[in-house]
DNA sequence: GACTTTTAAATGTCAGACAAATAAATTTTT
DNA sequence: AAAAATTTATTTGTCTGACATTTAAAAGTC
């Protein structure tokens, strides 16, 4: 691991990256123990803050983790498919709120990816996800749900329909696409009439899934994404010229 | 903005968590100018470098970046496409080097997110995405082309395929499903013969989309995942009891 | 007015110190 | 001898203060 201090980036991304690609190219391997800052700063010559700052770096990205104490130090990370969605899912949201992405462009490739799922979910759902998704239902028919709530129940059905692939890679990926959406749909308001025709559907789906039926549930899949961008026409439609 | 001083986490990671709420709930807006780390220092009652270290955890998932010079500082970066690209590429390669899944499964996932895309690909693709293609499956058919050159190409007419979509959402869930699998991919040794199936295959997507010709190339794209991972069982095999 | 120089503000880096956590080694007590 | 308490060494976490470097704006000069 070298580093070119002739270079013009930031020593500590300099030096964040030659532990990325160690770890990477699987020089590193999980749960082995990095040199400690001070080792660290007389291998690079640097000094400990700039060393800080490249560990610092590779902790965000969860790369590695830190224990103090004596057999303390920086680890390389395990990287959990749990930490991997909350970041693929932030990154995900970001993407979308900062980049002008269209609501119709949104909703086309989360419903284009999930339908990639539904095959695979109807041969393999098992009774868990199905009551799952029965359960976010029954909470979707409360009257009184909040849009927020209604939205956040929304996702949760979504997911166990995704995780029904039982596929885990598959979940991981689609985490973004799902959830991401989540802040763009809460811009829609969902009147008593509108909640009743989406829980129709989730329950044609989840029925579908039941038999499973995977024609069917890609059916009812399109039919909500064409409900679903109808909803978000009609709000920027109202946005537009109001009452 | 605040953060807790009794809690067991570092400082740095508390700061960080902040200021990306701040970001995410759009309190703080793209470009905008955070305060110098003097004074964010002074807000947070911390040290500079404690408000570095949270700067840089930031500046890793390219949610902020840094100037020198007298109207210098960090601003809330605009995450680009491309940023989101090569981080959720970064993510999901370590995801599936360190987590032992299975080749199946990785294939599963990505063919079943390519065959989303499909659709869209044959009835939106340009004349350039086809080109691409077609310049792939001539580098592929050179003599003398390395497995990893190979694999290379290979993955270039995959995103071509998925860029045809026209849907930069859909081609940024994409790039981590398919550029992931090229570390996989490479394990396995392509012989002139099986070369020559896939491209066969590849020609004949490309032919399908010229005549955006959907059902073929899901057709096609389900023989090349059939094939992929017969190829795939066959190099597990032979390493389990070698010739 | 155009060019050069100065200045001020900000990040980047360094050195050295102390605090806090933690496990191992040592000592003391039972 | 075993158990408990104490000490010690190591490592990360944090702070202070300083200097270097970059950069744009302000001031000065022709």
């Amino acid at each position: 691991m070298k580093i070119d201090p002739q270079k013009s980036t930031d020593l500590s991304a300099q030096i964040a990256q030659a532990i990325r690609d160690a770890i990477v190219s699987g020089e590193l391997i999980v749960d082995e123990r990095l040199p400690s800052e001070a080792e660290l700063a007389d291998q690079f010559q640097v000094s400990r803050p700039t060393v800080r700052e490249a560990l610092k770096r590779l902790a965000a990205q969860s790369l590695i983790r830190t224990q103090r104490g004596a057999t303390g130090g920086a680890f390389v990370n395990r990287l959990s498919f749990q930490d991997a969605y909350s970041q693929q899912i932030t990154t995900s949201t970001l993407l979308l709120s900062m980049n002008e992405v269209s609501f119709d462009t949104a909703c086309e490739a989360r419903y284009a990816l999930e339908r990639a799922c539904a095959p695979l979910s109807a041969q393999r759902r098992s009774a868990d996800h199905l009551a799952t998704m029965r359960a976010e239902i029954f909470r979707q028919a409360q009257p009184g749900l909040t849009d927020e709530a209604f939205c956040a129940s929304d996702v949760a059905f979504h997911r166990a329909l995704v995780d029904g692939a039982e596929n885990p890679v598959l979940s991981y990926q689609l985490a973004g696409a799902v959830e991401a959406m989540q802040p763009l749909m809460n811009m829609i308001t969902f009147t008593a009439r509108s909640r009743e025709e989406i829980i129709r559907l989730h329950s044609k789906i989840a029925d579908a899934l039941e038999a499973r039926d995977a024609e069917t549930v890609d059916a009812a899949l399109v039919e909500l994404e064409t409900y679903t961008r109808r909803l978000a026409h009609d709000v920027a439609e109202r946005r537009r010229k109001p009452a």
